[in-house]
DNA sequence: CTTGAACGGAATGCTCCGTTCCGCTAGTGT
DNA sequence: ACACTAGCGGAACGGAGCATTCCGTTCAAG
C-alpha cells in the first residue's frame, strides 16, 4: 500500500478510489478478466474487493452504471453547448471517444442482469441521443438516422492498441475521417451515394443486452 | 449424418468441406468458441475433427491459412481489376468486407503460434495490399495511409449483430460511408481538415501477432 | 464373413476463476 | 496503555469449462 496520510479510514476510502479506477482499467481492458487481475491492478488484496462488492456481477453494475451516467452527463453538456450545432456536435462524439463510456456500457452488458434503475437511466440516455440528433438532423448527410452513433461510437471503441494514450489517439482520428462523411456536404444535392440497405434499428441494438 | 450418396469414403470427403465450413462460422462468431461447437455446427461427433487435425491449434491455423489466401487472391483480383482505381477500390473493400477474412486472420492471430509459410503469406498480403494503394493513391484523401486500410477494416468487421446476412449488410453501409471520407475530394484543396494524430504505422499492426 | 477406416460421444485430467476463510495488522476509543 | 475490531492479504475451496483421449459401434470394402 502507499501511505496512511490520516489513518484507517482515510486509507479506505482512498481504496475505494483506487479500486473503481483498477476496475476501469481492467474491464475495459479486457471484458472478461478475472476479479484477481482487478486487485493486482489496484494493489490491494481480494478481500479488499468483496468488503466492497458482494459479488463481480455487483461491480460490473456499478461500472456500467458510472459509465451511463457519464454519457448521459456529456449528452447533456452536449445540449448547452450554445456553439453552432456541428461544431458542438463534434465536440459530443469526442468527448464519448475520450469518456470510453462504450466499453462500459455495451460491452460489459450481458454479462450481467440489469437493474430496473440502469434501465431507466438507458432511457434517459436514449432521450438525450435523440434530442441531440434532433439538433443536429440539420447538419446531417440524409440517411443518418440516431442508432447510426452507438454503431459508429462501437465500431470506433473497437480499436485497441496495447498503449492507451495511443489508442485514443487512433480513435480520435477515425473520429474525424467518420465524421467527415457524416457531415451533409453543401454540393452535392444527395451528399453522396445512397447508402445501402435499411440502417440500424433501436431494436437491433437494444437486442444485445439480452443475456 | 446426411445421407450416404457413395460409400463412406465419398462422406468422410463431403464431411471435410462441412467441418471446415463449420469451424469457419463458430470461429468468425466467437474467436473463443470450443470444439464441441464445430462439432456439433457440423453435426458430427468430436472424433471427426480430430481424426482431420492434431489439435485445435492446427484447425486455427488452417482457417487462418485459408483466410489469408482468400485476402491475397481477392488483393489480386483487384490489381487485375480494369476498372477505373477508384471503383475497382472500393469492389476491393466491399470484397473482403464479404469475405470476412479480417476475423479469420487478425482476430484468430495471437492464439497460436504462426508457421513460416504463413508468416510469408502474410508478407505477401502486405506486398499486394501495397501494390493497391500505391494504384489508388491518386483518389485518396491526402493523409491516409496504407496502414489505414487494416484498421478501417478491422473497425468494420467489429459490427457483429446475430444475424449473419444482416451483419453483413450493416457492414456494407457503413464500409460505404467510410470510403466516402476516405476519397479525395475534388473541391477542398486538402479535402478536408487534417487527420489528428500521427497515422497507425506499420510496427503497430504487426505488434498483435506477437503471443 | 472379416476387417478396419471413420465415427459418436462419454470419460479424463487438466486450468481457470469466483468466492470464502483464516489469520494479521494497526487505527480507534476508552 | 490496552483491548477491540475494521480492513485487509492471500491461500484454499469448489465448481465450471474445455482440449484431448478412449472405447465401443457401424458399415463399406474385399
Amino acid at each position: 500500500m502507499t501511505k496512511a496520510l490520516s489513518g484507517r479510514q482515510a486509507q479506505a476510502a482512498r481504496n475505494d478510489e483506487v479500486i473503481l479506477a483498477a476496475a476501469r482499467a481492467v474491464f475495459i481492458a479486457d471484458p472478461g478478466a478475472p476479479i484477481a487481475a482487478v486487485a493486482e491492478q489496484a494493489g490491494v488484496g481480494i478481500s479488499a474487493l468483496y468488503r466492497r462488492y458482494a459479488s463481480k456481477e455487483e461491480l460490473l453494475r456499478k461500472l456500467c452504471t458510472d459509465g451511463l451516467a457519464r454519457y448521459i452527463a456529456e449528452s447533456e453538456k452536449a445540449l448547452a453547448d450554445d456553439r453552432d450545432p456541428w461544431t458542438a456536435f463534434e465536440a459530443f462524439l469526442h468527448a464519448l471517444v475520450d469518456a470510453d463510456t462504450n466499453s462500459l456500457t455495451q460491452r460489459l452488458a450481458g454479462t450481467f442482469t440489469p437493474t430496473p434503475e440502469l434501465f431507466e437511466a438507458a432511457v434517459r440516455a436514449g432521450e438525450l441521443n435523440q434530442a441531440v440528433y434532433e439538433r443536429t438532423k440539420e447538419h446531417l448527410r440524409p440517411g443518418i438516422v440516431v442508432e447510426d452513433f452507438a454503431m459508429i461510437l462501437e465500431q470506433i471503441t473497437s480499436i485497441k492498441l496495447g498503449d492507451e494514450a495511443r489508442t485514443n489517439q487512433l480513435r480520435h482520428r477515425y473520429l474525424t475521417l467518420v465524421l467527415e462523411a457524416m457531415r451533409r456536404s453543401g454540393e452535392q444535392p444527395g451528399g453522396g451515394p445512397e447508402l445501402p440497405g435499411p440502417p440500424p434499428s433501436s431494436g437491433e441494438l437494444t437486442d444485445r443486452w439480452r443475456v
